[in-house]
DNA sequence: TTGTACTGTAATAAATAATATTACAGAATG
DNA sequence: CATTCTGTAATATTATTTATTACAGTACAA
């Protein structure tokens, strides 16, 4: 569906792990996305669900990571933002007076998971510190 | 960025399979699908740029396989689908003021790229002709 | 040769989804 | 108790997908 969240999330997460011990705002992350800074919220209130960020209300509140970098791995990021199958279709309501139609949802899904399982195994290798040191 | 076209292909291409040496028009896909013809013919002129289909116009006109589904792989349509790295987004242009924002598009291609990899690598097993086997 | 039934493609409209904006309640701090 | 954050809802805007309309071109067949 929304792939570009797997992109946003993975930034909010990367800058937080740069500011360790800190408290970073939603403002001054959604600067660096160059996104609006409610939307920020709004993703990390979903990765807050997942463990992945912890906040702190009031004046001098903010963000920081959920748990150490060395312990998030990318595929958890990808689980916490999947939302529908990586290759799956909105709208997707075949002819079930077709052979093929009346089936096909089944095996797209099928293959759907597999692939997905693939592509999960290979995020699973990287932790969001290794991750993060990749930038100089 | 759609990731619904790899779905249609792959339905487009399932059914032209299982009606093999026919030529099936535009209006029967769609009916199958329960999409537009004309969303049908431009993925198919698509899929036709791959050699993946094959038409022939006028009045006995429809479309076929542009090869033996056992020559076919999965990984074929998605490459012929694909226009943006499956875990991009859209529009991202982050705060090259900023430290990471400077650096991130760099190091999440490089990521997408490999993540994708492995997820062709997985399509890459499965044939046309194999998918199709799997339709009783 | 001419009507018919297709493909091929462009242009436009409608529907859907993503993102931005506005607004404001509530929390913590100074 | 004013300030500066988070949290969230409601709405507006923009972008993307999909549908529709239109029509030129091709092949066939009566």
């Amino acid at each position: 569906m929304n792939n570009g969240r797997f992109s946003i999330s993975l930034h909010i997460l990367t800058l937080l792990d740069s500011f360790p011990n800190e408290l970073v705002s939603s403002e001054f992350l959604a600067g660096s996305i160059n996104i609006n800074p409610v939307l920020v919220r709004k993703e990390i209130s979903n990765l807050k669900k997942h463990g992945l960020v912890a906040s702190k209300e009031g004046k001098t509140g903010g963000f920081m990571l959920g748990r150490p970098s060395k312990q998030i791995r990318l595929s958890d990021i990808y689980k916490a933002v999947r939302q529908a199958p990586i290759l799956g279709q909105t709208r997707n309501s075949p002819n079930p007076k077709c052979l093929i139609g009346k089936q096909i949802n089944k095996h797209l899904e099928n293959l759907f998971d597999e692939a997905e399982e693939a592509l999960i195994k290979k995020l699973d290798k990287t932790t969001l510190s290794e991750f993060t040191n990749r930038f100089s």
